[in-house]
DNA sequence: GGTTGGTGATGCATTTTTTGCATCAAGGGC
DNA sequence: GCCCTTGATGCAAAAAATGCATCACCAACC
């Protein structure tokens, strides 16, 4: 789009924090991004930028008009899939902020779903923790979100939330697989694999832990829940997944997890020690999604509905 | 605004229905204009208006574009006023649209007690019946509109309704200048001045005459209601308002009216026999109001329920 | 305290884009 | 069939954007 490249430059600059280094990245001189910016800045009467010894930075001004600009991409990008719709081909692309959970199973199996449907929409995912999803939301770089963890902002709308009971995940041997429910004072002392601290799987289990007094070993750390779960075939130790992680939504039983690792079971956790989290999805609010986000939305809504009616809300 | 220059033009092409007397209008070639069509409706993808012999027509992509660019434009205003609104200035304009009600005395008034506070925020006003009104909200050429009549489409927001119940204004001598209030079956064959079908107050109007099937003496249509009262001066008939349209908002007494025409005396119209209109205080819903709008639009409401508190809502 | 390496701003020549003129082809009204 | 108006297009002129070299400024560092 021509006649918003002189926008899109200025979101770069504020996300560089230079007009050197923006000029790199969008492969101009330096001297031509500082002219589009100065003409900008004049045309709206005030700058919208401070200059610092070390580079620009947005200021008041220019973070209302950031925000702007950021929503004018946005819409214009609904306004194309709009478009594009009329002539049949429902082409599109949406961009999801999701956290570690979901992109697991839940998500592979639900974007290649609706591509079985629309082939040219086109997809673009970011991992993040909540407060991240949430700010991607804001910033316009996501149309959606789901976040394992409580939301913060008003400015979010929640679709759906979908509760999630903790599961302990353990090699097919191990001594608690034979439990129906696992609970916390059986962990005490086993060698465990932790998920980040920033996440809410995390955070449920920190809570029980402290409530009920149990120091389990913690051998591991990881942001990432593929890493955790190979480490079990090396070394016997438990960790912790939502079901939504394990098998794409469906209802998470034993061994008959058909797409669960097999040399693994899960067994959930005992609801009177973890509570239950809750999976938000959600958009900011007050935004019109394009075409693709919006009815990718609902179909995973619609799905996790028919799947998992008991837990999903609203 | 330079980097929308493309833009506007598309909206006065879409306007002006022709490439060459838009060019006109932009005092530019219509070569250029022409151009600068063909660009933009390449970088779409598809184009926006169908090519007839007498000139353009937007299609369905071109009016969904077209709605895109009215809504950053207002967008953009809305953010230059917040960015003037941080240097202390409060600049800005305002644009409403209003039934000629409330124009008579209720805005002239609202509007210049504005302006003492803001002298730097500017007005426009364009007098239009309520479907007009609301047409104007949407195609973003309004920001406000005051309709006195139903509203009909959803996507307007009623910030505020004002409850009015009918007037008959009539030279002080009347014979029903004594009465406090009007019936209809004193109309029966009274000489009376009607404004035009589209009014509000006409319609209100007519469907009481059939209710009670009262035919007076229709001897003046007008949508002029200046033109109207200044007619009883010269040959005795009665005449149809709203408070709101008689003095500013405030309670409207008989001869105590101050600011009223002296020779004129209003009384209301049985409630028995004329319903009470709705004077709805609008916008478009899902927009953000420029700052100078929105405070407005906020100071005619509070003032309106300080004065009439019980006939406001919302 | 001078040096060095980074920043954004600016004058001037060059390249790219936009504009205007002349002209074409196409469709409707008479 | 003629005439008028419409939007589209080739080509030269005007205007705008770009790139290079350079300046002024500030902070960190030796």
């Amino acid at each position: 789009m021509r006649f918003m490249t002189s926008l899109r430059f200025i979101d770069v600059v504020a996300r560089e924090g230079s007009i050197r280094k923006a000029a790199d990245k969008l492969a101009i001189t330096s001297t031509a991004l500082n002219r589009r910016i100065l003409q900008i800045e004049e045309e709206i009467g005030q700058p919208l930028f401070e200059r610092l010894p070390g580079g620009v930075r947005l200021n008041t001004a220019g973070e209302i008009f950031l925000q702007h600009i950021r929503s004018q991409f946005a819409d214009l990008a609904r306004v194309q899939s709009q478009i594009a719709d009329l002539s049949g081909i429902r082409r599109g692309h949406v961009r999801i902020a999701s956290g570690a959970d979901a992109l697991r199973r839940f998500l592979p199996e639900a974007i290649a779903s609706y591509r079985g449907a629309h082939p040219a929409v086109s997809f673009e995912l970011a991992r993040c923790y909540g407060e991240e999803a949430e700010a991607q939301l804001f910033s316009l770089d996501a149309d959606i979100a789901l976040i394992f963890a409580p939301i913060r902002a008003a400015h979010i709308h929640v679709a759906a939330t979908l509760r999630q009971q903790i599961h302990c995940v353990m090699p097919a041997g191990h001594r608690l697989a034979g439990r129906d429910t696992i609970r916390i004072r059986d962990l005490s002392g086993e060698r465990v694999v932790l998920p980040t601290a920033q996440s809410g799987v995390r955070q449920l289990l920190d809570t029980a832990f402290l409530r009920r007094s149990v120091e389990p070993d913690v051998i591991l750390e990881s942001d990432s829940f593929e890493f955790m779960q190979n480490f079990l075939h090396f070394e016997p130790a438990l960790f912790f997944q939502i079901p939504i992680a394990i098998n794409a939504g469906r209802a998470v039983g034993g061994a008959d997890a058909a797409d669960f690792d097999e040399r693994l079971v899960s067994r959930p956790v005992d609801m009177a020690d973890v509570a239950a989290g809750t999976l938000h999805i959600c958009h900011l609010k007050g935004r019109v999604l394009p075409v693709a986000a919006a009815k990718f939305l609902d179909d995973i809504i619609t799905g996790l509905r028919g799947r998992y009616s008991d837990e999903v809300d609203q």
